[in-house]
DNA sequence: TGGTACCAATTCTAGACAGCATGTC
DNA sequence: CTAGAATTGGTACCA
């Protein structure tokens, strides 16, 4: 089908395609527009990666704002959100505005309401369901990218959710879900009351196959001869070989250890290849990482760029991310070994795709469990550029002939999983049963249970009467904990409180429609997008507070709870942060489980860890320091304190709903984590551009308030804050009347700096407390035993 | 003394959404 | 029912 056939969609826009090389539609487009895709009709693409499924959302989405509606497109990842937001700009062109939003991106509901395409993520689609954004009922179109996910045991749910009920808002809704290949793509279409569109053709051919000896056979038949000489690995032969007629790598790995240790030894494969001006590039590249944090992972991975390869995992920098991605697209970078990340991120496509590691240690299977097809499949279709590749290669690796067959039937061969819906499970339906009462789609029991029977796991479930049970067990743990309040009928249930009488009270309703509301609580914990959970352990650890409680008592606190992602005990922490445990016990919030319960003991420990990162960092401990001493990424530093911030803020708005005392106290250890500052800080970070290392270098000379920097000497500020256009600016945003900076020269603050330099040691000696600490931990070992027995 | 080659024991394991109101070095 | 790569530590060996 030729673009020119196209109609329906708005002027202009046939004529941009055109412009931008798009003649001749790929089948399952020109499928999908048959089955109804510029016609306002539901449907499911089920089509490999980078077979063109953007462009059946596109057209979906441009025919129905022709018709004057509304489209959403919902992206799994904020990264994809922004890579959407400016493939869709292109529109801007002729008339279609478009609009983001997601957690950390601005946006305010009034100025979504304007625009004609809105990209946000799952998470956010549903906080907007929840708040009531009334620009949602003028959708008429939905395009659900990456829709697979809803098989995700953490985040399928609330795409499920979200999607039943933007369908029930809007009855007449289009739907489009975009899939990769999966088992049961047509059950997704019954569900959604959708069309189907389902093929494996792909604009550039993807050749599978199996790297075993000193050959690389193919899922064709064909066989290639790619030798591995001496002590080198099969990755590092086959990114060679490839290398040797100008196609790059991709290397998929289990473990973050692995992906940089195989991007150090790949380095040595690629340096070779580099011309002098690549070098360069890379090495200016390099300086790019460096510059944006001062950490070990960094500089590995700077000394990697330099040599033209890469590694690229979660504990990057989002910065450190896109340059790695952005280089590799420009065909700077020739290899990047990366963790499952890269598979489900931005497009980074390669002419070879080498899956080194098919399987990855899974605590719940006991050991090492084999990735799902679907999962390999993500990885390997990544292999071919569109008009830059002949075509793709992705390749397993085998160490035996035994174990390439296996991979030829495991994974070539195979057909992907069916999608499984995971809604039963508790965890995700507290809290969509809650955000379903308050936002009120549902007033009672059977109504609940009426929107329960309109998602994918209702359709797919062959239990009858588990989502019943589950639904009543959740609602009882709500109940229990006053978000909701449930009536009977008689009465009765109003008088009930804690969870046996009200278990009583559920099986004395029985089959009766009992109406369910939301309590004041209920709300702003739905309201606020926390897990029920969460905020129960909030909650309860703030009443539980009898005198101020401390930042580290805070951070403990949220980092207990199930919306952060607590960092790991390594061997022996166990007994060292035990041991922190045992000097700050009375600063922390709420009930210790008992040592004898080891698992809830070790979670609460690593809690406290998690809970001492923020405290170490609002200590003004360095990004490079604290790496270090956590054994973490810069990414994962900014991921923690990010979420404990939001946390923070959510306990603040909990803290005022439930009239305790520490409000204040939660903002005080918010704004520290946000700024990763002390308390004596806090008034000089408020002003603009001034952030921690400025802040500090102002007070150590006596600069203290906002006030101050009015008023103090110039000479003294220009030699805390360097540069005179920094200065300036800082003491502008101050509201100083004379910022001028002219003709002062950076003067030493003199008598003033005692008071200071107590401050300034007082951070540095708590960075010595921590690591005196851990000798002091390992030194007490033995004698620690010996009091044991 | 120092370098290294090699083997055995030990260690450790992927990812990333959200409120609200604005801005680091 | 279930692993395996990388790192670390130790030893032998040689210059």
């Amino acid at each position: 089908m030729n673009v020119e056939e196209l109609s329906r969609l708005p002027a202009g826009a046939v004529d941009h395609f055109r412009r931008e090389g798009i003649e001749e539609l790929y089948p399952p487009q020109a499928e999908a527009v048959e089955a109804g895709a510029t016609d306002s009709e539901s449907l499911v693409a089920a089509v490999p990666t980078a077979s063109g499924k953007t462009m059946i959302a596109a057209l979906s989405m441009l025919s129905a704002i022709e018709r004057g509606g509304k489209a959403l497109y919902i992206v799994p990842l904020r990264a994809l959100a922004s890579e959407k937001k400016a493939e869709f700009e292109a529109y801007e062109e002729f008339g279609v505005t478009v609009g983001v939003t997601t957690g950390n991106y601005e946006s305010t509901s009034d100025w979504l309401a304007t625009k004609d395409i809105i990209v946000a993520t799952s998470e956010k689609v549903d906080s907007l369901v929840r708040n009531g954004a009334d620009w949602l009922s003028d959708l008429t179109c939905v395009v659900s990218d990456e829709v697979h996910l809803i098989d995700d045991r953490n985040r399928g749910p609330t795409l499920e959710v979200t999607l039943a009920k933007l369908r029930q808002l809007t009855p007449q809704l289009q739907v489009v879900a975009l899939s990769a290949t999966v088992g049961n793509a047509d059950e997704i279409a019954d569900w959604l009351d959708a069309a189907l569109v389902e093929t494996d053709w792909r604009p550039i051919d993807l050749r599978m196959g199996v790297h075993y000896g000193n050959a690389l056979n193919f899922d064709d038949g064909s066989t290639r001869e790619v030798a591995v000489d001496g002590s080198e690995k099969q990755e590092a032969a086959l990114v060679r070989d490839i290398l040797e007629e100008g196609g790059s790598s991709l290397v998929f790995v289990n473990s973050r250890r692995n992906a940089e240790a195989a991007a150090k030894r790949l380095g040595k494969v690629t340096s070779s290849e580099l011309a002098a001006e690549e070098q360069a590039a890379l090495a200016e590249l390099a300086d790019d990482i460096r510059d944006d944090s001062d950490t070990e992972t960094s500089a590995d991975l700077a000394d990697c760029v330099e040599h033209g390869s890469a590694f690229h995992h979660a504990g990057l920098s989002n910065t450190q991310r896109s340059l790695v991605e952005d280089a590799f697209r420009d065909r700077l970078l020739k290899v990047i070994s990366a963790t499952p990340t890269l598979a489900a991120g931005v497009n980074t496509p390669a002419r070879r795709v080498v899956v080194r590691d098919w399987r990855r240690f899974d605590p719940s299977a006991g050991g090492m469990a084999p990735l799902d097809v679907l999962e390999v499949h993500q990885m390997m279709g990544r292999a071919g550029r569109p008009g830059l590749d002949p075509y793709g290669e992705a390749v397993l690796l085998a160490k035996s002939h035994d174990e390439s067959e296996e991979l030829f039937d495991r994974y070539v061969w195979a057909d992907p999983e069916p999608v499984r819906s995971k809604l039963a499970a508790e965890p995700a339906l507290r809290t969509h049963v809650l955000a379903t009462i308050a936002s009120g789609f549902a007033r009672t029991r059977d109504g609940l249970l009426e929107f329960l029977e309109a998602t994918l796991y209702a359709s797919q479930s062959t239990e009858a009467g588990r989502l019943e049970t589950v639904t009543d067990t959740v609602l009882q743990y709500l109940e229990s904990n006053d978000f909701i309040e449930r009536d009977g009928g008689d009465g009765s249930a109003e008088a009930d409180d804690g969870a046996f009488t009200s278990a009583a009270a559920l099986a004395e309703s029985g089959g009766r429609d009992e109406s369910l509301e939301a309590t004041s609580l209920g709300h702003t914990v739905s309201r606020l997008y926390l897990d029920p959970m969460s905020a129960a352990e909030i909650v309860h650890g703030l009443e539980r507070a009898d005198d101020r409680p401390t930042a580290l008592g805070l951070y403990q606190l949220v980092s207990r709870t199930p919306d952060m992602y607590e960092l790991y005990l390594r061997s022996g922490e166990d007994e060292k942060f035990g041991e922190l445990y045992y000097e700050r016990e009375a600063e922390l919030l709420g009930d210790a489980p008992s040592e004898f319960e080891e698992d809830r003991f070790e979670d609460w420990l690593s809690a406290l860890k998690t809970g001492k990162l923020l405290e170490d960092w609002a200590e003004e401990t360095d990004e490079a320091r604290l790496t270090d001493r956590y054994k973490i990424g810069p990414g994962d530093l900014r991921g923690k304190v990010d979420t404990a911030e939001w946390l923070l803020g959510a306990a603040e708005s909990l803290a005022a709903e439930i009239d305790s005392d520490w409000t204040v106290a939660v903002r005080e250890a918010r704004a520290r984590v946000e700024h990763g500052v002390g308390e004596e800080l806090l008034e000089l970070v408020s002003v603009g551009d001034v952030g921690r290392k400025r802040a500090r270098s102002l007070y150590e000379r006596g600069i203290e308030t906002p006030s101050d920097l009015r008023t103090a000497d110039k000479g003294v500020v220009l030699d805390a804050l360097k540069g005179e256009k920094t200065a300036e600016t800082i003491l502008e945003n101050a509201g100083r009347e004379d910022p001028s900076m002219d003709g002062i020269e950076p003067k030493s603050a003199g008598s003033s700096t005692g008071t200071a330099t107590a401050a300034s040691s007082d951070g540095n000696r708590n960075d010595e407390s921590m690591e005196s600490e851990a000798t002091d931990g390992d030194a007490d070992d033995g004698q620690s035993s010996l009091g044991d027995f």
